[in-house]
RNA sequence: GGUCGCGUGGCCGAGCGGUUAGGCAGAGGUCUGCAAAACCUUGUACAGCGGUUCAAAUCCGCUCGCGACCUCCA
């Protein structure tokens, strides 16, 4: 593998772990993905960006990956009960298979609008209903579920006092499990205590998506559908099980004693969180309006922002801060990043156009130490703000070169090389980045804008200032910025 | 009320016991016909109160504030 030791924080045993898979070069990962059942949020969208990123170092490092990540279209219920997809349909008068592939695709065009690869499979619940048939069967067989009215449910106390690992992710203390079950008693529906969930539910006759079963004709509970799928592509016991934080309890919570209730192995080694993404300092909720699209995000059409972003820009601003700590979306913190990321464009298209004659090498340990730096901060659990700032590090060193400040001759060739090649690279394959500035221009308008800039030189020679302005002042109405150096001028997008 | 976590300079955000994080914004300067960009220099921190330590933003305790999940209520 590339770079030293990965080290991962697992939130399992709540420690930072060197990161050591099942076989040697393989990784398993699964990331519990969404449910398609409306417009996706841009929380969803900076878990996926992270573990996309996540997905993307271990690639680098050479990890052969196998990224699982499933979309979710039965089964998630909301607080009174009724299925989201079901929801769904009622509201948009579809079949809820319309809802699921009208949201998947919706979806799908957000993941690539930010430029997150796509999974190795992305399995959906209603395909693998057999199997979840199969592991409720295999979890009643093995005395953890039991059935009530043709509904099946984990029975979270027998386990907890059997396996002794119930709550052992999310934090939640087994005793206060047990203690709770005398004053809940008297609000307990068919389940034997509150806490158990439901693994197989008996559909009410004008629910529409339902399924026979031994039990019932009925739809399998929301946590199943990942201990079945994970398992079922990855194995009984895998790698990398992530998701947001949100999700610790119940639903991984949950998923680790299906694992361990059907087949008595818990499935995942390592457990990786992103967390929260805030808006103004608040959770982002639809309804009392404190909430933005990925689209509004990037047209600027929502009174929470005042321009419109790009995606990369977006996607720079999350990766500027670790996956594992909330962050906070606010105007102000969009605008520095978009600076910053422009920035970071312009020194790559400064270092390509950069050449030495390698007569010293004074400057090669300096930037060799921070194109180490930059992997030894995604081997510490993937800092990915950590290695940014290595790269701000760099682009000041090339802007230096470029100004004579520093000596571009005391940069050897073979460390030129070197940047040349491992800073872009890191910037598009590992943190996804695409140069945007670049995009929409091609070889005639590049020669137009050269054509432009020599007229616009000549003008200067004469100083004829009056016609050198109104060249300069057109371009910027078009967004287009001049900018004048010592050996001529060139030109970017604003 | 319970569990987990967080509170860093004008803003965002790293930091895991001793070292300049970084970006954006601000100030001064260099370059420039002007501008922009770039470069150089630079100020402003670790919620509060105690404790441990030669040394604490970093460890411990309490208080206050915030977030997620759960619970309760509705």
């Amino acid at each position: 593998m590339k770079g030293k030791a990965l080290y991962v924080q697992n939130s399992l045993t709540r420690k930072k772990e060197e990161f050591t898979p099942i076989t040697e070069g393989f990784v398993g990962m699964y990331v519990c993905g969404p449910t398609v059942y409306s417009d996706v949020h841009l929380g969803n969208c900076r878990t996926f960006v992270g573990f996309d990123t996540i997905y993307r170092y271990l690639l680098y490092k050479g990890y052969k990956v196998r990224y699982v990540r499933n979309i979710t279209d039965v089964g998630h219920l909301l607080d009174d009960g009724e299925d989201r997809i079901s929801k769904g349909a009622r509201l948009d008068k579809l079949e809820p298979m319309e809802v699921v592939q009208k949201y998947s695709n919706g979806f799908h065009a957000i993941m690539d609008i930010f430029n997150t690869k796509k999974p190795s499979i992305e399995p959906r619940a209603t395909g693998h209903i057999p199997e979840q048939i199969e592991m409720v069967q295999q979890i009643i067989d093995n005395g953890f579920g039991y059935e009530k009215n043709g509904s099946v449910y984990f029975d979270t106390i027998k386990f907890a006092n059997e396996k002794k690992v119930y709550g052992e992710l999310s934090g939640r203390i087994i005793d206060d499990l047990l203690t709770e079950t005398r004053d809940n008693l008297k609000n307990q529906s068919e389940k034997n205590h509150p806490s158990d969930f439901a693994i197989w539910m008996k559909a009410a006759d004008d629910h529409l998506m339902k399924w026979n079963s031994p039990w019932s004709v009925g739809f399998p509970g929301w946590h199943l559908e990942c201990s079945v799928m994970s398992t079922k592509y990855l194995g009984k016991r895998f790698d990398i099980h992530g998701g947001g934080n949100d999700l610790k309890f119940p639903h991984h919570e949950n998923e680790i004693a299906q694992n361990i209730g059907a087949c008595d192995c818990a499935p995942s080694n390592y457990w990786l969180h992103t967390n929260m993404l805030l808006m103004n300092g608040k959770k982002m909720s639809k309804s009392d309006g404190n909430t933005i699209s990925p689209e509004e995000l990037f047209t600027g059409d929502s009174t929470h922002v005042s321009k419109g972003y790009s995606p990369m820009a977006v996607r720079f601003f999350m990766l500027q801060s670790h996956y594992s700590s909330t962050m906070d979306l606010t105007d102000d913190a969009l605008l520095a990043s978009e600076k910053g990321f422009k920035r970071i464009q312009e020194g790559e298209k400064i270092l390509a156009s950069l050449e030495t004659n390698g007569s010293g090498n004074s400057e090669d340990a300096d930037i060799i130490k921070n194109l180490d730096a930059m992997l030894d901060d995604m081997d510490d659990d993937f800092n990915t703000p950590k290695a940014i700032s290595r790269l701000f590090e760099l682009v000041t060193k090339i802007n230096s070169y470029k100004q004579g400040s520093l000596d571009i001759n005391s940069v050897s060739k073979d460390t030129l090389a070197r940047l040349k090649k491992e800073m872009p690279e890191f910037i598009l394959e590992v943190l996804g980045l695409k140069n945007e500035s670049q995009e929409g221009t091609s070889d005639v308008s590049e020669g137009l804008m050269q054509l432009i800039l020599e007229l616009r030189q000549s003008a200067r020679e004469r100083k004829d200032w009056d016609t050198s302005d109104k060249i300069r002042d057109s371009l910027n109405a078009l967004e287009i910025v001049v900018k004048d150096g010592k050996d001529g001028s060139n030109w970017s997008f604003k």
